[in-house]
DNA sequence: CACTGTGGTAACCAAATAGTTACTACGGTC
DNA sequence: GACCGTAGTAACTATTTGGTTACCACAGTG
């Protein structure tokens, strides 16, 4: 049976196909084979548009990693319950910035130029916050990668999580008790508010039932 | 030429080529006669001791896993920068985690059963100490796992590292500068300390040019 | 409509790979 | 010093895998 022709189409399956089987088995783990059949295409094709195995696994994270996770305008800590709550319901994207990692060897710098851009801008972003403790200021590049650690790595390492805390990541209990920790630990970086009432640190941010994108606001 | 009968070395060699090979390559990528050739023993032993691929990178796992990573008595922020230090010493070990952390599947969990013992106990130590925010002493958990992922998190994703910060972790000028901000960061967690103290905040922690176990102690 | 470049297919292949079979010989024990 | 369990070796294999060769046919262009 022949398909019609839409290139398009192809590509657009492959890659979806691809990112699943990558993001499960990694580079290495990954079939061609496996990929070529969930995508329902011949596995000629694959070589066709992306030349190696290793083009394609190039492709997908140029496809998905392209931007930073959840930088948008907002302060840092609705930053951090965001990108928690966004960690928390696409693990796959954390599995892939893993195999990235690990596979890693210095990829090509140019294809990375935009990706390097964006968070350049956040960095910005951060530096320009008004709520961050005065010494910290000046590191804003540490501060970021900071509140990116501090949200997305229970997910990276469900391990860990589960020997530290005794609760698996797939749990709702634990992704709603680690919010609630995150929005306290978010106040304490409230350095100006925090001396103001030194009694305070009450969380600004309630977790709602269901995952809005964008953080909540604060009162 | 024939090897002289020694079980205990053989089987050392090939933990320790497995552990490099695995470490590399991860579980998928890794190859048997590879491990086999760098441990320069018989394929056919590896099969006798440890009984598949799976079942050797089980024995690696555990062998290099084994304790939580680096939790001594110290204070938090003491153990924050030892952590640290450790860590960019050892990125191999942060690399076997990944690999862990991939493969998941729910390992078993009576072979964890030391493992996640040490961690409790050092979770226990965290909640007893002194010098933490009083709203967070309750999760002590969360704050043992948010400090591990401080520590740890720009070993395990240097990609990220080097796009936020502009510096690779091999280079010296960054486990510095990291550290520096982590000492200043730790200050950030003595709450009392800094109520008393507004203007303060400096770090308690002078970074040595050698790498010593435990951190330094403060004035 | 002929022409042609590209989307698409099926069968094939050489290399690599995890796991085995069949065998040898060391060394502690009785 | 005969016995035997186990450390160790060499060669083999069934299968899988990434990648290819050779071929077909659709659709836009002149």
């Amino acid at each position: 049976m022949r398909r019609t022709r839409d290139p398009d189409r192809t590509q657009r399956s492959i890659l979806d196909a691809a990112a699943s089987e990558f993001c499960a088995h990694g580079p290495a783990g990954a079939r061609i084979d496996a990929i070529a059949g969930v995508a329902g295409v011949n596995k000629r094709m694959l070589y066709h548009y992306y030349g190696s195995k290793e083009g394609l696994f190039g492709a997908v994270l140029e496809d998905l990693l392209g931007a930073p996770l959840q930088g948008s305008g907002a302060s840092l800590s609705a930053t951090l319950i965001a990108r928690h709550l966004h960690a928390a319901e696409h693990p796959d994207e954390i599995r892939l910035l893993m195999w990235e990692a690990l596979a890693d060897e210095g990829r090509d710098v140019a294809a990375q130029a935009e990706r390097a851009a964006a968070w350049r801008d956040r960095v910005g972003e951060t530096g320009a916050q008004r709520d961050v403790p005065l010494v910290i200021e000046t590191d804003a590049a540490h501060l970021e990668l900071t509140f990116v650690a501090i949200a997305i790595f229970p997910f990276a390492f469900p391990q860990l999580t589960r020997l530290i805390t005794g609760r698996a990541i797939s749990d709702h209990a634990f992704v709603e008790a680690r919010g609630e920790f995150l929005s306290k630990l978010a106040a304490l970086f409230e350095t100006r508010a925090a001396t103001a009432r030194p009694d305070g640190l009450k969380p600004r941010f309630r977790l709602a039932a269901t995952v809005t994108e964008s953080a909540p606001r604060g009162p």
